[in-house]
DNA sequence: TCGCACACGTTATAGCATAACGCAATTGAT
DNA sequence: ATCAATTGCGTTATGCTATAACGTGTGCGA
């Protein structure tokens, strides 16, 4: 069960955070998108809880925005945690995966009987060019 | 430079946080202490604002809600990141702290010449009673 | 063709956070 | 002693984030 075709609204979203060079929160999604027919935050939240499902979008807790996932070639197999640097200066947001930690983190977890189903790592901070 | 005397407003909102058993959000502090004499949400806001910068409470992002931090020996060294289990059955919260997670993390951002001033981990998830 | 699942549209509301104003108390330098 | 700066406080208003609840239409398998 890959990603399913995207409904209308649906792509409209991804189109939009595709395009952006840092996270959207979803009132400015729905900015972007009134000349499309967008009314109302429910089609972007909408939108976005399939995008999010289907992994092709990440929501960063920290800013209540969202970005499309960097990793487009691994949509398939879940790419376990994923972690972030969020740039306070410019805004620029990078992914990135590392095993080391995820491996250190589930076994933690695991020594807590915790069963894990999200895990969100943030780092705010600024980045080479804003330090 | 260690953590000053508290105000009547910064203990109110620290007492709170320390009788509950789980994570409050910023209006259900303002709820319990409208007895106190709390009657607007600025209230809690600036009382945590203080509380965060002391670090005597942590913010969880995942959840926009704050907990009292469990360290309670170690308010003078900064313990570097703070890590948390968020069970979605009972609401319960633990923190915990890992040195290797801390220089991994560190590492990897340092190779991104990044520079870390805030560091969250959350891990969402089910508790051992709540599997 | 009936029933179901799903996407969609709309209005209303709930929940989280801060702006902007003014006042009072404290501190500390001149 | 006094003035200026800082800090905490109270209040009103506002803005941003997210979901509830209702109804419509469409496609598809039993």
């Amino acid at each position: 069960m890959g990603t399913p075709q995207l409904t209308k609204n649906q792509s409209l979203v991804m189109g939009a955070l595709a395009h952006s060079d840092g996270p959207l929160s979803a009132y400015t999604i729905l900015d972007k998108l009134r000349d499309q027919g967008f009314r109302a935050p429910l089609q972007v939240y909408r939108a976005l809880d399939k995008l999010l499902e289907y992994g092709l979008v990440h929501r960063l807790e920290s800013l209540n925005a969202f970005v499309a996932c960097t990793c487009p070639h691994e949509h398939e197999h879940d790419h376990g945690v994923t972690a972030f640097t969020i740039c306070e200066g410019c805004g620029q947001v990078t992914e990135f995966h590392d095993e080391a930690i995820e491996q250190r983190l589930s076994a933690l977890v695991r020594a807590q009987s915790f069963k894990t189903e999200k895990t969100t790592i943030e780092i705010r901070g600024h980045c080479k060019s804003c330090a």
